[in-house]
DNA sequence: TAGATTGTTAATCGATTAACAATC
DNA sequence: TAGATTGTTAATCGATTAACAATC
């Protein structure tokens, strides 16, 4: 895996965004300032992993004083581009594409699905919940006049290597993947894999 | 020495169903021997890690042959118990709940989900892809009364807390949770956290 | 035996965390 | 100054991987 933009080791990147809503979860209570202490019982990870990640992005801090809340959202808000709309497309308006457009982050301001694609001649021209849904062959053509270059890929496996590399040629740089079979990309192109089936056979290992 | 299956380092355990569904793969393509090397290839994990990681479950090959892809599944079928049938509950039957119901891990015929809990009075009682849907308060009986002990919950961050609780209750012991907020739970509990957002917002990240 | 590939060793790399000096 | 908590150091732990002896 690539280090991401400012130097931060993949498992502190993978904290950030957990981080960043507790921040948000605490400003909505009102809690102007915290501690590295009671933060840590909050996001369950420990106080010097806490301190130690937040220095890599800067000096957050004031001894003897905790973290001013606001501030910190302020910092991460930048790290994480938040402050920017992110356009995304879907590839794949299944039951489980249908269900992220359902949803499109309704949380989170910055992260905005708005556009899908789909073979199925059936769902093609449609809109769902304001999203419309394209043919797979006007991908090429849609996604660069969007400026969209994230796209989350819900295809079935068979058809996820192919997909991607006409996500490629679209100018998609960042996938997140939800077929498990592992994409050839060239090294400039990010991605992430979510399997929900390997997850819960991952969580089923631990019982005893 | 061989490790039993709760001594598996955790980056292994990770790994574990990637390997298996290629293995899957491999057979379905009638290749019926496979060395380190070649998959390698395919599962885009260095052989040496390959060899590593299998020698933690047993000795599974043979020098200069390589590995049987029949006792290769044989034997991560029992590691995964996938010749048992794991029955499971969905709390929460908004849009990804219902996904999931729908989809129901129909390439893998030893997970199951068997049945759903919603608090909406609408969806109780009703069925859907054959899966009856409850309300949460049944829960208690309905779960213990099918022998279920996993759970994936898709409901909301603040309800997340207290349908653990119940769920504890009831019997669950490996909770799946799409809710990002930490559980506090006893620990005896395994709980994984699958969080689309912040995936997402880690994907990012990594984007130039 | 000759050739090939495993399973293991050992070195390296990356992540975590206890402890505390620096700082507010 | 006294008290508190950060940011950092250094030790430890866990994961990865190159290299190769053991083995088929």
């Amino acid at each position: 895996m690539r280090t991401p933009k400012h130097d931060l080791p993949e498992a502190v990147a993978k904290r950030i965004p957990i981080y960043y809503r507790y921040f948000k979860l605490l400003e909505t209570d009102g809690i102007e300032r915290i501690k590295s202490e009671q933060l840590a019982k909050l996001v369950a990870i420990p106080s010097a992993t806490i301190r130690r990640d937040f220095s890599y992005i800067g000096d957050l801090g004031r001894s003897g004083y905790g973290y001013e809340v606001s501030h910190l959202i302020q910092i991460f808000s930048t790290v994480l581009k938040a402050d920017i709309l992110t356009k995304m497309a879907v590839i794949g308006v299944g039951n489980l594409g249908r269900a992220l457009i359902e949803n499109n982050f309704r949380r989170n301001d910055n992260l905005q699905i708005s556009c899908a694609f789909d073979t199925n001649p059936a769902l093609v021209g449609q809109t769902l919940n304001g999203v419309p849904i394209y043919a797979i062959d006007q991908l090429v053509t849609v996604i660069p006049a969007a400026g969209i270059t994230t796209a989350i890929s819900t295809v079935p496996s068979e058809a996820s290597q192919g997909s991607a590399e006409q996500l490629i040629d679209a100018g998609i740089t960042s996938i997140l993947n939800f077929a498990p079979t592992r994409l050839q990309v060239p090294r400039h192109i990010n991605v992430r894999y979510l399997d929900l089936t390997a997850e819960l056979q991952t969580l089923l290992l631990f019982e005893e």
